[in-house]
DNA sequence: TATGAATGAGTGTTCATTCAT
DNA sequence: TATGAATGAACACTCATTCAT
């Protein structure tokens, strides 16, 4: 996860500082595993605890609760979504033909997600958790809205609606066939976002395919 | 949900065994709201048997345990989809033209996902419980494989591997997309109908789009 | 404790409902000795349960919480005190000679106390548990203001300052002096009680000794 | 707190000494507010570290457990109160008119509790902390006792046992009637006084008040 | 068959105390 | 000596399930 810049701290200080941050990211990584495997609510803080190799006393010592934890996975989860992005959504992303955009996003999208397996999946799908839920509908409507504007840089002419309406469905597909790479055995995977890209090029490329 | 057949049984026993069956379907009822509101974890069976207007006690006299209700339910919701899907997947299918063939699946799938609204996404989302992930793995397997089989008729020549391929994205794109109708305005329904259709012919008619 | 008047309620009914509220008097029985024996925050519900012959879930069938155990005991008690108190501040009371009146009202009032032993005294020092000490400290001021009003029907003329003054000091006294009377063998009680009269007597008597 | 005398100890020793004594007395003083505000069981041992600008850790440098540090507090306010007896209870004091004795008696206990407020209140009602509870009941007897001795000097004719009882009684009543002076705003706390030695005179006077 | 009280294992969380640094 | 992270036993409370009526 995301680690805070380091500086202009007394290093006694720092090392003691340094102890609690490293015991919250191992919390929060065996956090993250075990809520992958049994999803929220079944996850239950000892068995967290266990796996992070801690007592279950010594969790609270850094977080406040089990939906903290949550909270602060989705957190550093969205900052690491949003650096991702920056790359992706660079400012010369617009001029790029349409087959290069689509490999400037799908590439660094699979890796960030084969990178977070699981819990990428769980956090897709915790609509129940009020911590997450909210994080993951605001980062996805952020998808969204970049996609959008990409498009619209393309095709001023269109009207809103519909080029929102496109995002919104490219974004969707996108997430949708996504995993079928994250799932597939290494050797697949080529061959899958090949496919994937088609599939995108044969929605998008009708009405964004040539720039002017 | 489908009623079994009721026949040559005493009408005597067949009154109670009927009021069983109401009893169950009841309970059923209750628990498939109360699933789709808080999801299978938070929901108590005590809250079940309230919302079924049932003591905590008679809920056990017809189901075994909180699993067994999930597993009904699972398979009630699977007999409905297999049932619509005998229409969606008739014989006639595979000779019809593209664009008519995806308005006949999109439309009854739709229709048959407003009606069960709530549930059928608790339902597609509860990979943590073992006994809905198996029927909806299963489901969605063979959602895919009818698919499949239908695009195998049209182009018997391809190999299988790229068959399994497209079926497998066709599917997956149209449950993406799907939501975004369910969740619109009954007035935007059928421009993202129109939407949904165009994105998947936009995929398949490339390939399958022209029947020999 | 106080029993709710039990009528127009369907015999069947009113069976169930008994066993409910039996075991809520057990319970509070069982709680109003625990607390008195360890005090509210070392009491465990768990102790509560086992003392009352019950599982720590039977508990919360009845009782929403801890505290709740509290609250109730002390509106039992409350309503008790009440009661007493309807028999000793009646109407004739300002009539009759000071030593009668404190007959009147140390009598019954050590007898209250010597049935409630340990939790009289529970009650009483409970300022830090709100649910107590909000009661505790109304049944108070109301004990003051009844004995205001007795001496102030004994000596109109009077002033109120002076009338609440001695009204606070006599009732105080009187809490101090009981627990003497409690916490002695039977054998010396009578001559203890003795001496707390004429202990208020000695306070009371040159004021209001003589009624007009 | 009493400090105990220092003497004859080589002068590094006694500053390492003396540092720890201030700590000690700074825990205590931490601790007594906290307890006076809290009460003894929801008081956290951390909470008093925290107060006492220390971490948790160094708290058990000085004492051995929370217990402790009630039992010291016990025992400095024990010592305290001692030290104020002993002026209160001198030698001539049997000898004063009575009214002359009880300001005596009055006046020193008073300006004592108000300057240890809180936690005098604390102290006296903490009958379920054994530390604490056996002080209590060794002071409050050994305050009857001197009050007997004193009673015994003015009147050796009378039966053991009345002097007891009487000395009991007017102890009793003292700290029951000691508070309202002590919740009382200064301006009403000289009336207040006033009506205490009023009502303790009225009952110590028929007996007590002409020595021979 | 229906009821709802009863059960008790299990959950998240706290906190007095210990211990590595 | 001082720190504060680490510990783990306990606690209040929940809930799937059972059982007496």
């Amino acid at each position: 996860m995301s680690s805070p810049s380091v500086a202009r701290v007394p290093p006694a200080a720092r090392r003691r500082y340094a102890r609690g941050e490293k015991r919250i990211a191992e919390i929060l990584e065996a956090a993250a595993a075990v809520f992958a495997e049994t999803g929220y609510d079944q996850a239950t803080t000892n068995a967290i605890a266990a796996r992070a190799d801690v007592s279950p006393g010594s969790l609270y010592q850094f977080i406040s609760n089990k939906e903290d934890i949550a909270r602060r996975l989705a957190e550093n989860y969205e900052a690491d979504v949003r650096g991702m992005w920056a790359e992706v959504f660079a400012e010369d992303a617009a001029r790029l033909p349409l087959g290069e955009l689509l490999d400037r996003i799908i590439e660094p999208v699979l890796e960030f997600k084969l990178k977070r397996q699981g819990f990428a999946a769980f956090f897709e799908g915790s609509q129940t958790i009020p911590a997450l839920a909210t994080v993951a509908t605001g980062l996805h409507g952020e998808f969204i809205e970049r996609m959008r504007r990409l498009l619209a840089l393309r095709r001023p002419d269109l009207p809103a609606s519909e080029l929102a309406l496109s995002a919104l469905v490219a974004v969707r597909t996108f997430k949708a066939l996504l995993p079928m790479a994250l799932d597939a055995k290494p050797a697949r995977r080529a061959a899958i976002v090949a496919e994937i890209k088609r599939a995108m090029l044969g929605y998008l490329e009708p009405t964004f395919g040539a720039v002017r």
